[in-house]
RNA sequence: GGACGGGUGGGUGAGUGGCUAAAACCAGCAGACUGUAAAUCUGCCGCUCCUUGCGGGCUACGGAGGUUCGAAUCCUCCCCCGUCCA
């Protein structure tokens, strides 16, 4: 049995620490993984990711068949060897394209039209296609095809992408069973239903129904505020089977980690860490710093004084700062370190407290800390 | 000594009578970023006052005068810089 996934402690949050065996490894969840759309986590190695202990990375399913192609990628071994990364990898159907991609796409119920924001040419990407395209590239979690829309959105559209998005997931089900192979990889479905409880929770009902290894809650954090965040992460998660992965997609910012864990959430990836990096905005154990702020200037102290990354152990602020306003590589390389170790760190000692059954006291240190 | 060309806000550099406190870019200052079209984007960027408003006042396009209702833009003289000729 290669992928399996057992709970194994829960806190009175509800929150659960766990394990995700898969293929390539094994994932302790809550999981931080780091995204990875072009088969890069921008600015870092392999070998530093590995270095941060990073034990799954997204890849995006949309922006690898554009380029170099996924036919490639197959041909070369598949993705793990193609980028020299052994340990698991998730990749993204190319749902989140049909949100952030705007005019640059059409969806319909066969699926999605897109003109490719590299060389304007078009391609269609249905929910069978983007399953042979996972498949080609062989990660070890695939994500169905899904319409992620933005909020605040009309309950009727809403119920459309729900609907969309669960004929679509199984589609993308069967697809698989004919085409795919479970001993190698798992296809996780997505709830949809907007900003609308009562969506959320028949979409996720109906998703349960198909079976899937994993749920995935999709089509947050894209503007609406974060209660609302939560509440319909809860209302997603109150109809998923205790005993299956659920990811939430796309989240969040390091406060609001504990949140989502607190709800039952076991994955979560997001930009954050990486894209703040390179735009010089670093988090810390006192909170956010822009690094380019003049008070930088000739600040000898480390990042974040609490912090045990490299970047932390070695340099200054004032070097940090330097590096970023000369427009150094580097500066990319050192913050995305340090945002990705402090996320995973974060991973770290949300498990460690749910172990102890004490997540909402080191919940309630983090905010108080970092707001 | 003569002939041209030129001197614009921290820098480069547009502008050749009013829409110009003056384009654009750079630098500077601040902010944003949530399944990555992002090493990106946004705002501010002469001084000052307040009732913070597509508000008032002041200063500003080498210097001093002048023409004009109005000048960075036109005229006169002067000072600098560059190129060429003696």
């Amino acid at each position: 049995m290669a992928f399996q996934f057992e709970v194994l402690a829960t806190d009175p949050t509800g929150a659960r620490l766990g394990r995700l065996t898969t293929p390539h490894g094994v994932v302790e969840t809550p999981a931080f993984m780091p995204v990875g759309t072009a088969a890069t986590v921008k600015s870092q190695t392999q070998q530093d990711l590995e270095s941060l202990d990073a034990q799954i990375i997204l890849a995006n399913t949309y922006h690898l068949y554009l380029r170099p192609g996924h036919e490639l990628i197959r041909r070369l071994g598949g993705l793990h060897r193609f980028m020299s990364w052994p340990r698991p990898i998730l990749t993204d159907s190319g749902g989140y394209q049909v949100f952030s991609l705007g005019d640059l796409r059409k969806v319909t119920d066969e699926g999605v039209l897109f003109r490719s924001h590299l060389d304007g040419s078009e391609h269609f990407l249905s929910p069978e296609k983007a399953m042979e395209i996972e498949i080609a590239l062989g990660a070890d979690i695939i994500m169905v095809l899904d319409e992620c829309i933005e909020a605040p959105s009309e309950e009727s559209r809403a119920r459309d992408a729900a609907a969309r998005t669960l004929a679509w997931a199984r589609r993308s089900k069967e697809f698989f069973s004919g085409h795919g192979d479970s001993s190698c990889q798992a296809v996780f479905g997505i709830v949809q239903g907007g900003t609308h409880a009562a969506l959320r929770q028949e979409s996720a009902s109906a998703l349960v129904e198909l079976d899937f290894p994993g749920y995935a809650v999709g089509g947050l954090a894209v503007g609406e505020p974060h209660d609302v965040t939560c509440r319909m992460t809860q209302a997603a998660v109150s109809c998923l089977p205790a005993e299956k992965p659920r990811y939430l997609m796309g989240v969040g910012k390091p406060e609001q980690i504990p949140d989502y864990v607190a709800l039952g959430i076991d994955m979560m990836d997001c930009v954050l860490p990486t894209r703040s990096a390179r735009h010089g905005c670093l988090f810390t154990s006192q909170g956010r710093i822009l690094i380019r702020n003049t008070q930088y200037a000739s600040d000898p102290r480390p990042l974040d004084e609490r912090c045990r990354c490299a970047v932390c152990r070695r340099y200054s602020r004032a070097y940090l700062r330097h590096l970023y306003v000369s427009g150094e590589s580097l500066a990319a390389i050192l913050n995305t370190h340090h945002n990705l170790f402090f996320y995973l760190d974060i991973m770290r000692e949300i498990r460690e407290a749910i172990r102890f059954g004490k997540l909402e006291r080191f919940r309630s240190d983090l905010q108080a800390r970092l707001s």
